[in-house]
This record gives structure tokens, C-alpha cells and sequence, in this order.
DNA sequence: ACCGACGGGACCTCCCGTTGTT
DNA sequence: AACAACGGGAGGTCCCGTCGGT
């Protein structure tokens, strides 16, 4: 057998659990996904997956930051695939409406669904979307000075403020397609955001 | 003892285990709150509530119910003490702010909360938020329609879409303010969302 | 129904789940014995037994209670039976030795299978254990104390030693009794203890 | 590298596994002690291990009869350095006083631990402990014969009857003076030990 | 000889719901 | 209408043991 695969088996099944277990926790959430659920996703024992995560709620928090990262690439490599600050912040809205639905982490946004559960009951989860939030927000921030510096577009805000705009108009749009099962909402949601965008740039 | 007392004993309990209730699962959720966690909140024993509700999942629905009309007066009530279309707007902006803060339902704003839990997770409990979604988008269509008609604004698009506009961006708002327990995130969308009310006016 | 039933309906099912409780964990130990050994001892489900105790540990502790309870009844009834001072601890010594086989309580001495089992694994249960040997070892002083004062028997040491000396023997007799089988082996220590205490006589 | 030093490899591990067995399971009991909680202890992995010993029950007595062994060289060879048979039970009380502290089996005497963990719940753990306490008991027997043949002492019981009486009382001080964690105890219990030895000396 | 991955099951706990009694 | 007692089962965790690979 191949040296390369016998040296990752660990590290491939515990990213296979991962990646199970980001889709079904962002699904269901933390409390209504249970390991029994996971077992099923996964095709394994529970002793099996325990040997990889020691907790459920560890695991939780590992698929978190998976789902996270698995999301923020796809939007960043989309938004750094396009030339011009403007436009990278028009492509990053896009990516964001497009990831809410055909990630492969099913379930939506992993951020509003992990702030929305964890506000108020799950406090270590909570600190972990606070940082992720952050993470996204200084993203979008830098992209927007970025515009501003190359002289694109002209802020009568902080630019911290527009980011935290942005989000929350997107985060809503988000939560409402995924409600109404009406992608057409978040998209237009999303033209309002380009709409936005736009709105700052300079005659 | 007076025998309307008596009729009324029922309803008055009643009442008070869907207060609880509510601000139980809009808190930590349908499946992060327990039952047990209910008889704690109510101070009574399980006989006694399940003497008025037949099943957690159907006090949960009307706990729901219970939760969005009691937020929806508040606001109704301080939309109603405005006059003029747009001020009525504004007055929604900020009334939907200080509930998501200041509601007794605590933990949010049910319709965000429930519907971001039950879109993958309870297709019951999605139905009913989808029934209250379409209610509060309705009620701020017709303020806007009325600010149209009374010809305060003029639209670029239709009302539905400017409806929704503002519904996204005050709850993206209010997850972020509940995620980062910072009151000034909501306060600046919401200085926001009045903003784009008030660019929609003549002149 | 009569009323006195009723009323002490969860007492007397409490008592019934000590009473098999203090035999289990007295006989396997904290550790060899499980919840469902005890539910198969009870005759109850889980979630009943779960009703009156809320978790293994303080059930175990309070099973604990109830054994060395119980067996010092025993113990003390039968020595308060007997009239002198001299003849209450040699009553006191075949109690303790009459117990250890034939108690309700199962599974030896209390005191001992705690001690042994608790001193390196369990502090709750072993400070516990501590309070109650002190409590043997207390009345065993009194009674020597008792001897002495009424000129029966003259000691030449602390009758706290003497009492440290009766336990040890009787104890480390039981042991021995239960490990063979062969009551035989604690009455012959039984006797050694009677001829200990009578060899403390005057004259 | 020498093949006898390959040879041993095996055999060396396995006495480290059997050595960290014997304290664990002498200080946790049979049910209290986990094979993690050996892993852990050895720092092998659970393969490592199992490649010893068949199973956790195998591996249980023969770390019982590991810990037996160890103690009694201790005493043996503390015993064999006194010349004089009364001397050898003198020091045969002191050496077993001093394993129960400070053997590196730790936990107390395995003989008393293991009777009292065996008795109702492992019937094969408690012949192997009847069998080792009847060798610690043929022992103490010869040194009182040899003593009596000497015309040191002289009984006025069978010298099995004697070698019983000092077991159990050295048996229970052991337990007292851990449950207490409080040596003195133990010295005190020894003390009354050597006394009696004494005692049937003659003139 | 030793490790790492995994299975399958038992453990304690807690859940939701029912019943009988007052 | 409210409580207290209980059932039955699912939940997360951890256990012991096996097996393939190095």
C-alpha cells in the first residue's frame, strides 16, 4: 500500500468527519445535531469518531472554523480572480450570495447560523463567531480602503462602518432565502448591495 | 370565590408559561431549551404545563406565535403614535432596534432566531415563521405604499423589494449587535436603513 | 387508597432504592456496580430510580449512609441490651462480627469495603467513610470510657488507642472471613478481641 | 545490536507494564482502573499493550500477583536480616507496616485492597488473593513455629490461630491508617502487635 | 514489538411524555 | 388544575478489544 495514504489515513477520515459534521451541525445546529446523526453521515462507529474529537462540542467548534475557512476561500478566490477594488467588492457580494447556497457546507451562512444558536447559549461557540465575524469584517474593510485609496469610491462613513453595513444586508438577505426558499430574494438583496457599492463611487 | 376567577385561573397560566416559554426557546433555541429548563423558568412541575400544551413542539409554535405578536404590538403601537407615512417608517426603524434590545421576549428577534434554526431543522416551525415573516413584511410594504401614496417618497423599485431591503438589513444588524453584545452596531444600521428611507424622498 | 400511602408513596420507593443501593455498592463497589445493576435490582426504569437521585455519586454516597446506618442499629441495639460496661463491648464485638454476615446490608463491612475502595479513587465517598469510622470509633471510646469509669476494667493506654485496636482487629477479621468464606475465621478474632478487652480487667 | 538484549526487549516492557498495572490497579481497584488509564501510566498506546497481555482481566492478575510478590521480597528480606525468631516477627510486623507506605506498589496492602474489590464481584481475582494471603499466613505460621520450637514463645493457641490474629489486625490498622492518611495510626496498631508477640514469651 | 484507527457496546444522564392522585 | 412518580428511550462519553501496517 502507498506510503503517502497509510501516513494520512488519520488526518483524511478526521477531515472527512469535519466535513460532515460542519454541513450538519450548520444544518441543524449544535443542539439539534446529534452524534448519532453524525455516525450516520459518516458511515462510522462512534467509537471511531471519538477517536479523532474528544468532545462533541470540540468537535463543534473544529467543524466551525472548517465550515469558516471552506466558505471564506471560495469568496476570496473569487474576489481576487477579478481586477480593481470596486469590482472585488461587487464580485465578494456575488460570491457571498453564492456560497449561502451552493456551499459545500449546506445550511447557509456557518456565521449568522453559529451567532444566531450561540448568542445566548452557547458561550465558547459565541466567542468563536466573534472572531470569524471580525475576520470577514476586516476582509471587506480592506477591500473597501483599497476602493477609497485608489480613489474608486468616496465614503462619507468610516469605513468600518460601510463593512458592518454590508454584512448585515447580506447576513438578512441571506437568512430570508434561505426561510422563503427563494433565492430570488438574496439576490436581490445582493443588487441592492452592488447598488450601494456603486452609490459611493465618485461622478 | 367569583366564578370568573375561576374561568379566567386557566388562561391566566396559561399565559404565563407561553411568556416563559417564549423567551425560553427565542433564548437557546427549540432544541436547546428543555422542558426541564421550563418548569425551572415557570416554577412549575411538568404535570402542570403539559395540562396545557400537548407536546413541547406545539407549546414551542405558540410560544413562536406568542413571541412575534407581543414584538409586533410594541412596534405597531409606536409606529401608530407617529403621523406622517415616512416618520412611520423611521419610527419602525427605531422601535424594531430597541425590541430586538428591550423586548420581555430576550434573546432577539424571534423571527431571526426561529427562522434560522428551523430552515433545515423543523419544517413545522419554518411554516409558522414564513406566515409571520410575510405578516411584518406586509405591515412595512403598506407604511411605505401610504408614504408613496401620500407622495413623501417616490420608488425606484417596488415596495416589496424596498420592504425587504429594510427587513435584511435590521435583522443582519441585529444578529451582529447580539453577537458582539454591542447596541451601537444596531444603532448605526438602523441610522442606516433611515438614511435609505429618507434618500427615497422628493426632492 | 388510604392516605398514609399516598403520601409517603416516593419516601418509601427512596428507602427501597437505598436499601438495594447500600447492598449493590456494597457488595461490587462504587466502580463494579452500575445504574443498571441497580435498576435490575429495583425492579425500576432508569428514568424512575433518576427521579429520587440525582446522579450515581450522590446516590452512592446516601447508599453509604444507609448501610453504616443500618448496621450500627444493629450493633447498638444489641449492645444496649446487654447491662455492665465490660459486657456491652464484648456484645459490641459479636454484633460487629454478627453483622458483618448476616446484615441486611450485604457484602461485609461498610466501613471497610468504602475505605478500601475510596482512599485513592473517590474523596467525596472517603471523607464520608471518615466521618463514620470516626463515629464507630467514638462510641467504642465511650464504652471503654464507660469500663474504666466504672472500675470494671483499667487500661494502661488511651482508650482511644484501645478502641483503634478493637476496630483494626474486628476489621481486618471480617476481611479475611469474607475473603475464605469461613465465619469461622472472624470468630475466632472475635474472641481474641473479647479476651483483649476482658484481659484489661482488674484482677 | 546483541540479540540477547533483543531477546529481553520484550520482557523488559512487559515488567514495566506489569509494575505500572500492579500501582494502578492497587490504587483504583479492578473496575475503578481503565486501560487508558494504563496507557496513560506507560505511556504505550492500547496495541502496545494487548500485545502483552490478552486482555484487561489477565493483565489484572498477574499485576495482582506482581504487586503480592514485590511487597512480600520487601518483607521477607527485611525479615531474613534478623537473627532470632521473635526478632523476625518484630521486624516482619515493622517491614509490613512500612509496604502498606511505602512500597512502590502503591495504594496500600494488594492483599487487602483485592480481598475487599473481589469477594462478591471478580471470583477469580479473590482465589488468586485467597491463595497469596495463605502464603503471606503459612509464612507469619513457620516464623511463630520457629519461634516456639526455639522456645521463644510459647502459645496457648495454635500458631495458626496466632498468625490469623496478627494478619487482621495488621490488615485493619492498614486500612484505618490510610483511610485517616495518618501513619501513626499504623505504628500505634504495630506497636500493639509486637506486644502481643511479646506477650507470649516466656518469663 | 509497537502504533493508530476503528468497531460495537455499556455507561451515566437527561429527555419528553403519561398516569394516578389530590 | 396542579403535582409527584415513573417509564422508556436517546443523548454524549468512554470502555475494552481487534486488526492492519511498520
Amino acid at each position: 500500500m502507498s506510503k503517502k495514504a497509510d501516513m494520512n489515513k488519520g488526518k483524511i477520515t478526521r477531515e472527512r468527519i469535519l466535513g460532515k459534521a460542519a454541513a450538519l451541525f450548520n444544518s441543524r445546529g449544535y443542539f439539534g445535531a446529534s452524534m448519532s446523526d453524525l455516525m450516520e453521515a459518516t458511515g462510522m462507529e462512534k467509537g471511531g469518531i471519538y477517536n479523532h474529537f474528544e468532545s462533541k462540542e470540540l468537535l463543534a467548534l473544529q467543524a466551525f472554523d472548517h465550515a469558516v475557512q471552506t466558505n471564506l476561500e471560495i469568496i476570496m478566490n473569487r474576489v481576487d480572480s477579478r481586477e480593481g477594488a470596486v469590482n472585488k467588492l461587487l464580485e465578494l457580494t456575488d460570491a457571498f450570495a453564492d456560497v449561502v447556497e451552493n456551499s459545500p457546507i449546506t445550511g447557509g451562512c456557518p456565521l449568522l447560523n453559529s451567532a444566531v444558536e450561540s448568542d445566548d447559549a452557547h458561550p465558547v461557540l459565541r466567542e468563536r463567531v466573534k472572531v470569524a465575524m471580525s475576520e470577514l469584517k476586516d476582509y471587506i474593510e480592506r477591500l473597501i480602503d483599497d476602493a477609497v485609496a485608489s480613489g474608486e469610491i468616496k465614503l462619507d462613513m468610516p469605513s468600518s462602518d460601510f463593512a458592518l453595513i454590508i454584512i448585515s444586508t447580506l447576513e438578512g438577505g441571506g437568512m430570508l432565502s434561505r426561510l422563503y426558499g427563494d433565492y430570488g430574494q438574496l439576490q436581490l438583496i445582493c443588487k441592492h448591495v452592488k447598488t450601494l457599492v456603486r452609490s459611493q463611487s465618485k461622478v
